[in-house]
DNA sequence: CCCATATATGAACTATAATTCATATAAACG
DNA sequence: CGTTTATATGAATTATAGTTCATATATGGG
């Protein structure tokens, strides 16, 4: 086992659009998974396979209130290094689709800058 | 197309193990792609394929100088990126097999220490 | 020019991961 | 205890990505 395997492992887990959307919506203080599944429009079994990923990874932590399990960043520093890599990546034109004016999720837009212009 | 598909298209790009490999090795300077290919033991090709993954994220960048292509880091925030990543996977035992005392690629081991112990 | 060296490419194969659907578990509440 | 609400799980499917092998391209030297 190298480290680069658990490291990678680590970054692949946070680097899935739907998990970023969950991790990012914890940074903002915790949410039962009912919750996330709403705000996000996904479905709960989905969510819940997302988290229980993000769990074996040590990303999130849970607690169980009632019915409801509440999750939570298991690190602040986890919110802040995922804004960072966002952060770098617009600076630095990262990956396909560089010009885009990024919408929020849910956001249907017109069709008109969501494809990479002339590049 | 949302920010956080971009976002994941990036880390999981850096979140593989030969491509952290290759980018911790540029981190400490440019190399051609042969040399990459001999100090991480892996195939000419392979290395090629992994370059032009992380060339398309614009992660890095190459300049051909006479039958050799080096390349490099297009920025140095990427190297630092990475190693912060990796110092808080570390402190927060993130990921499987935590408890592990991490080699240097192509040590070989004895087989004790590389899987977690109790947990 | 032809050959050696260095790198890139594409197709085929294999492995890994995301999603859905159906269903199981678990807690609260009448 | 049976029902509702909330979450988890597993199997099946589909999508994505990594690896290998054979070969193409490109550069420089004799």
């Amino acid at each position: 086992m190298t480290i680069e395997e658990d490291q990678a492992r680590f970054l692949r887990c946070i680097g899935e659009p739907t998990r970023l959307g969950i991790l990012k919506l914890l940074a903002e203080g915790e949410r039962c998974v009912g919750e996330l599944a709403s705000v996000m429009s996904k479905e709960q079994s989905l969510i819940s396979h997302h988290l229980r990923a993000l769990k074996e990874c040590n990303i999130v932590e849970d607690k169980q209130e009632a019915q409801k399990v509440y999750y939570k960043l298991t690190d602040v520093r986890l919110a802040r290094l995922i804004i960072d890599s966002e952060a770098l990546m617009k600076e630095l034109s990262l990956c396909k689709c560089q010009e885009v004016n990024y919408e929020r999720e849910g956001n249907q837009g017109s069709g008109e800058g969501e494809i990479c212009p002339d590049s």
